[in-house]
DNA sequence: CTTAATAAGTAGCCGCGCTACGCATACCGT
DNA sequence: ACGGTATGCGTAGCGCGGCTACTTATTAAG
């Protein structure tokens, strides 16, 4: 999968990731690896950044707890967050509908 | 739509959009809004460099015509494009269905 | 006692879609 | 005659965000 495929989508993983539970990051890491069936490995340079920006635009808040000596920033769901997880997944269904659109359109369509 | 969504997925766009026909910059942008049901919108700013990008890489070719007293540039595929597109089209599917996957599957695909 | 796994973080690069222009011709309304 | 809109191509430069590469720290395995 080419990088930057995933640009403006990397919210919408991530606040889905923490649907219903709160994981701390590594753990989004690993879960968004199993639940993409390993297509998806982020780095941390990329999703440690983006759960600050979703906790600065208050979609998600976090907690520091320490586990086997190790520390942990838990992060989870605002409602405003949650809200903000609807929206990115209808925006979603909009956008692989559109791009479905042309992508599959432009041969058979037409005619 | 959310600017920068299409990161990645413009090639796959202007590909499909002149598979089977050849088409100028414009009329690119034209096919492109009519194919999307008006949710496509490039400015040729984007549009133009992405072309340009494309034939650099082999993808597309172009001749210039004059209809009207205004001079065209009419893109087609090559055989490189044709089998890009084909690629993209996958890499689409594969991207899509990953996505679907994480999105989806926060709720209830586990229990 | 070194390597790997777990855990969090930052600095800076880089690509590319977008904004904002410029240029030119044709057509339509008034 | 002239302004506005549509057609048509193009470039310069911004801004953002995912990625690379790195640092720091603790624990467990070898």
């Amino acid at each position: 999968m080419k990088p930057d495929a995933l640009r403006g989508h990397l919210d919408a993983l991530l606040l889905a990731t923490l649907d219903g539970r709160q994981l701390h990051g590594y753990a989004i890491i690993e879960a968004l690896q199993q639940g993409s069936g390993g297509a998806l490995d982020l780095p941390t340079g990329t999703v440690y950044p983006a759960l600050r920006r979703l906790e600065r635009a208050g979609h998600v808040v976090s907690d520091w707890s320490t586990v086997g000596g190790r520390k942990r920033r838990t992060y989870r769901l605002t409602q405003a967050g949650q809200r903000a997880l609807n929206a990115e997944r209808s925006a979603w269904r909009e956008f692989t509908t559109v791009i479905d659109g042309v992508l599959g359109g432009g041969k058979w369509a037409q005619q």
